[in-house]
DNA sequence: CTGTTAGCGCGTTCAA
DNA sequence: TTGAACGCGCTAACAG
């Protein structure tokens, strides 16, 4: 049961180009190969200043680049970082992805990418694959199973690896890692208490799946706010969606026969979906109904009715999911961090003053 | 002149993760090393069925794993390729690193991603990485800077390397290498053709810098179907941009004095702002004044007013370069490829007749 | 300060 | 059939 495991590959040609070895620039020099790797490792101290030019420009001249995969083989470190996602395509993982990019190569780190296409085997054959490759470490963002049926088996899985792992936005409380998210549930206050300022107090929701844990913060979110306002929530008011335009569409058209002056989507995507379904039943947006999402993917701010939504910093995620990886890296023995960002409330034009609050046909905002 | 080459990195830590090798599955079997071997990899024939199974039995049992970095050194093969591109969070291009890392998939090949951030030196560190991790091949999309001034510099890099090298979207017509784009210069016929077709006559163009060939045969385009229509493109008609949202914008306040009745972007981002200034000018698309994009960013579809546009198979461009640099890797010698993919057009509706061709106030469509 | 030796994990002759 | 020896490129003990 090991899969597709390559053993050897090919059958030891050695035709590729045959770059210069700390071989041919000991020859080249007339030392010896210790010396070489000596003068330029900086070790043993003091050389004959003459030694160590003459090292130096046989390199140059040679143009000489040790070899890592003979380092990585003797040191155990391949000073790489694999990482999974469901789906690089998405600008939420592609972001992540940069920050990760960024961040690693301020240490000489490089990424090896994974999609896992958020298929549960494809996810442990990315594992597989990054543990052959002798990885330093593993940045992830789980697969709906990994965290949901089949997260015992896949955590057992990901400690028995031996080097670091690094959880970030999906996964479930765990001390085995450490792990980066943003605070859902605080999102959804922000959200929320938004257009309760605003004066709204039918407020749709359409969340996320809520086998997902993120997802059910931000619900909690959504509850425990309007609780802390002395309403309760009306489970007629909430519908559960996909995460993608139509299912926010969908879910418009079912909360509109609820009358709501505002609609708080779980994601962006939902909120493109929920605002055109408010506009083709002949409501404008923010004027009759409200609108805010959640995420800020970099084109709400190009829509016709910019959307207000909850920003998560993605790329400084993507930086310290990196950051913290190397720390752990570096000392096996450091304790798991649980790290959560603040998510930010940013206010477009997609939310605005329910109509009662204003007198009839008059637009408090210009 | 070496930049900040690694020599050793770390001073040998041995401690991570032992994994089991091939001389432990020796020793459990009580077979020799290249016993095991052998029938792992297949060769040598026929062994004892016992033998066989005990093999394969240990190596189930101690979850044996062979060490890619080992095979690598001695392969001289690492099954992985090298993907440097601008900017990983530009969706175009995270489509096509999906496309390269699900084909590379197929045939076990795992893709490093470098993040060139359109810097020239920063893409050389990353050409050096790449090469210093020996991976076997290496897709790229240029950057500005090595398709223009540093063109001959970076092209002789490249050829240095001694593996191949896939140049995707952006370059300069060579023999040197493989390269994959789709036909630009049909893109902005297809586009102008259609606006052609439904009746308009003052065609406004945004173009992308034209320091890029890309964007040059996107020009090219447009005035050449012009001409093959005996209309002669009229300098004021055609506004240099950035290909960012913003140029859009300033591109399409500059024309609108030209009174267009359409306007062809030569690309999504761009439409997406020349849309939102013409909006604001109290003009309405497509009613007022056509708009068409080109690329068909995954977004385009979700306006307000679906954007009519040029598309381009980036993932499948993306499979391409993969499968093209694999049979390059396989056969040093196969003869480069220069590969067009044929653009679709795609209508949506942000193209209408231009106002003239209906009767006043009448909408053609609904 | 320098060179010799050993070995990282593995695949491959070549004898036995 | 199998085992010993060698080497991929490099670093680390240990002598000299």
């Amino acid at each position: 049961m090991h899969g597709s495991l390559r053993f050897s590959g090919f059958p030891a040609k050695k035709e590729p180009a045959i770059r210069t070895t700390i071989k041919d620039i000991a020859k080249k020099t007339g030392l010896s190969i210790t010396t070489v790797s000596l003068v330029l490792n900086r070790k043993g101290g003091k050389f004959p200043a003459e030694t160590k030019r003459a090292v130096l420009e046989a390199v140059d001249a040679l143009n000489y680049r040790p070899n890592q995969l003979a380092i990585s083989l003797l040191t155990r470190r391949t000073h790489t970082i694999g990482l999974i996602i469901p789906d690089i395509s998405n600008i939420f993982f592609s972001e992540l992805a940069k920050g990760i990019a960024d961040r690693g190569r301020q240490d000489d780190y490089t990424v090896i990418l994974c999609n896992s296409n958020d298929e549960y085997p494809l996810e442990q054959q990315c594992i597989n694959t990054l543990a052959d490759r002798s990885v330093d470490g593993i940045i992830m963002v789980m697969s709906a199973e990994s965290f949901g049926s089949k997260n015992k088996e896949c955590v057992s899985v990901l400690l028995s690896l031996g080097f670091p792992v690094i959880l970030v936005d999906c996964f479930n409380d765990s001390d085995d890692f450490s792990t980066i998210t943003i605070d859902n549930k605080q999102g959804s206050c922000l959200a929320v208490q938004h257009l309760l300022d605003l004066g709204h107090s039918r407020i749709g929701c359409i969340s996320g799946p809520q086998r997902i844990k993120t997802n059910r913060d931000r619900l909690e979110g959504y509850t425990k706010t309007l609780k802390q306002a002395n309403r309760s929530p009306e489970p007629a008011l909430i519908y559960e969606g996909d995460f993608r335009y139509h299912g926010g569409y969908e879910g418009a058209l079912h909360l509109l026969k609820q009358k709501p002056t505002a609609i708080f989507c779980h994601n962006d995507m939902m909120a493109i979906g929920a605002a055109k379904a408010v506009k083709e039943k002949g409501f404008s947006v923010p004027e009759d109904i409200s609108i805010i999402g959640f995420d800020d993917i970099f084109f709400t701010q190009y829509m016709d009715v910019p959307l207000s939504t909850v920003a998560q910093p993605v790329y400084h995620m993507g930086q310290e999911a990196a950051a913290v990886l190397l720390e752990e890296i570096a000392d096996g023995n450091k304790p798991k961090r649980r790290i959560m960002y603040p998510p930010r409330l940013i206010i477009r034009q997609s939310t605005a003053p329910p109509p009662s609050s204003r007198g009839p046909s008059v637009r408090l905002y210009l």
